[in-house]
DNA sequence: ACATGAGTCT
């Protein structure tokens, strides 16, 4: 009964190319052309649908993505086949050695040389000319982190009477911009036109790109808008800036519209469209499409390269489908394109965050024989591995190498150690580094605090967390959903049901609106308090919301179900999870097992097992004891 | 113009 709201169903997400027939025509011939041998990939088969317009077609795909979540592989192996893959390759020589010092300009091996070699040309005579500059000034650009510096080296390049060009006032429109700059960057498009040089389709792709990066996409768009209107025709950049722009903001439909109309506009999209695409279906879960598109675009004659097969290699793996991502990166080394500091760092990433910091120290191992040099964001990830095992110890010497190998921490990796720290109740040491990173100049954010807060609410410290909470709305931080959630469940677990719900409804008339989470904590809360009936009312207000119950929502009521004996129900409840769109996880089925048991009810059990079982899920300890 | 890392719930 109480799932009878349940069957108000999710509307089909639509596919991403809607109401494009003539391209769902192409692309079923390209996908037959695609099964020859040379240009097949183990992946090409199945993923039809991408561009249809039809509801049902589009959303049984988005059912067959969530259903392909199921571990396909035997958990032990999910790893073998990546690492197989890279450790074909890894014997030989190393990758990037012989890509490395192509010019002086980019040999930098820290800010420090690349400063003293500004002030070596700046005083050289004969001066070198602008170009030398520019060279030396995007390196730095690259380098990231130092767009403060850009900026003072061109001052000083103009006090010295070095007029900048269009490269160099571009170059600057972009740093102002990455340090959320927005009016300095204008100001510079001020200089462009004092100083009389032409306003370039550059120009304009530069400040939208700009606008979009510091998250003014409507400007963006408006001066997309202002562009065309005065005749600038878009190009390609222009249109993937902006089409990046959408998919980021989670528009993906008018993302797709507009990639069909730059093709209607004769403007074709290149790999850098393609690749941001399938990289936003990605993230969407979307990976079935992101291969046909992946498919179609190889059959249209464009090469993916590195950032198409990372986009591709991490949404497999998110969906547990490591055959495929090997092959994948079996595809992408055949082609010659090697593995980089990214595709490894996500590879130590998936795999830490599967449990395995083992199989992910291996990857480290490789990525260091094959001669990729490890960032901050490799080191963090696997911090991050040994954080959540509760190694903090092991994370925390990572994090000790990692400084001793030059390469700062930020904020991200103090962040997974004050985590690491919280999850190992050693709360002293978390906030010490809080401090510390204070100290280093660093500006916690809200996940930051969040860590903290909740270190200290699963120790049931919930007064100090309070005043954590304080300290961070003074330190011009506002609260999250993550910080409800966090003291909403210190409220619960603790046993302060009423404190959790005026948190709940004082947090309803702020801008924010509640979550799953949220709901999924207060249902479990009232479920555990016996009062089943308040439960429900919870279930049937998270409708009204406009939510959908999700797998740990159905986890939460049949766990409650259960403890109150009606096992019916939970039952019902279990089976329409399916139809629902959400299928039954590993927890699941431990919850619904366990709750049969312990009403003797053995033989439902029993067929529970052996189901949970065909799906490669485990039974937990206390489900086989 | 495109790709990697952190915090909440069963």
């Amino acid at each position: 009964m109480i799932m009878a709201a349940a069957a108000v169903r999710r509307g089909g997400s639509e596919a991403f190319f809607v109401g494009s027939q003539i391209q769902r025509r192409q692309m079923k011939i390209m996908g037959m052309t695609l099964l020859s041998p040379t240009t097949s990939s183990p992946l090409s088969s199945n993923h039809s649908n991408f561009i249809s317009s039809s509801s049902s077609s589009s959303s049984s795909n988005s059912n067959s993505n969530s259903r392909d979540k199921h571990k396909n592989d035997d958990a032990s192996s999910s790893f073998r086949y990546i690492n197989d893959a890279l450790a074909f390759f890894s014997g030989g020589s190393s990758i990037s050695s012989r890509d490395k010092h192509k010019n002086d300009a980019s040999s930098f091996r820290n800010i420090d040389d690349a400063l003293a070699y500004f002030n070596h040309m700046l005083h050289r005579k004969p001066r070198p000319c602008i170009i030398q500059f520019n060279k030396l000034l995007s390196t730095i650009v690259k380098m990231r982190h130092y767009h403060d510096a850009v900026i003072s080296l061109s001052k000083q390049m103009e006090l010295a009477g070095l007029s900048p060009d269009s490269y160099t006032l571009h170059m600057l429109i972009n740093c102002f911009f990455q340090l959320q700059r927005v009016d300095l960057g204008f100001s510079v498009l001020a200089k462009i036109i004092k100083l009389g040089l032409q306003l370039t389709i550059v120009t304009f792709n530069t400040l939208i790109n700009g606008l979009c990066k510091a998250g003014k996409f409507g400007q963006a768009v408006e001066l997309f808008d202002d562009m065309v209107a005065r005749g600038c025709q878009p190009d390609v950049h222009t249109y993937t800036t902006i089409i990046n722009g959408l998919c980021k903001i989670g528009e993906t439909a008018a993302a797709a519209g507009l990639f069909k109309k730059m093709g209607e506009a004769g403007c074709q999209p290149d790999v850098v469209t393609y690749s941001t695409i399938i990289d936003s279906l990605c993230k969407d879960r979307r990976v079935n499409e992101a291969l046909d598109i992946f498919s179609y675009m190889k059959a249209k004659g464009i090469s993916p390269n590195i950032f198409t097969y990372n986009s591709l290699i991490q949404g497999l793996c998110n969906f547990s489908q490591w055959r495929e991502a090997s092959a994948m990166l079996n595809e992408m080394m055949s082609l010659n394109i090697m593995p980089n500091v990214v595709t490894f760092s996500l590879l130590i990433n998936i795999f830490c965050k599967e449990g395995n910091v083992f199989e992910a120290q291996g990857v480290l191992k490789t990525m260091t024989e094959m001669g990729v040099e490890p960032n901050v964001v490799t080191y963090s990830s696997l911090m991050n591995g040994y954080s959540l095992q509760v190694e903090v110890v092991q994370a925390r010497k990572l994090f000790d190498v990692m400084i001793t190998k030059g390469c700062k921490p930020d904020v991200f990796s103090y962040n997974i150690l004050i985590n690491g720290y919280c999850k190992a109740k050693r709360i002293g040491e978390a906030k010490q580094l809080f401090n510390e990173m204070i100290h280093q100049g660093l500006t916690p954010d809200i996940v930051s605090y969040n860590t903290l807060i909740d270190g200290l609410c699963q120790l049931g410290r919930l007064r100090e967390a309070h005043d954590l909470f304080n300290n961070m709305l003074a330190n011009g931080n506002l609260p999250d959903l993550c910080t409800y959630s966090i003291l909403l469940d210190g409220f619960c677990k603790q046993g302060y049901l009423a404190n959790a719900f005026r948190l709940f409804r004082a947090m309803q008339s702020t801008y924010l609106k509640p979550n799953m989470v949220m709901y999924n904590i207060l249902i479990d809360a009232t479920c555990k308090s016996g009062n089943l009936k308040e439960a429900r009312k919870l279930f049937s207000e998270l409708f009204v919301q406009g939510l959908q119950p999700n797998v740990q929502i159905y986890t939460t009521i049949i766990n409650g179900l259960c403890k109150e004996g009606l096992l019916d129900e939970a039952l019902e409840a279990f089976r329409n999870m399916e139809e629902d769109g959400c299928p039954p996880n590993e927890f699941s089925y431990n919850v619904i097992i366990r709750g049969f048991l312990q009403h003797k009810d053995e033989s439902r059990a029993v067929q529970l097992i052996g189901e949970m079982r065909e799906k490669g899920f485990v039974a937990d300890a206390g489900t086989t004891a």
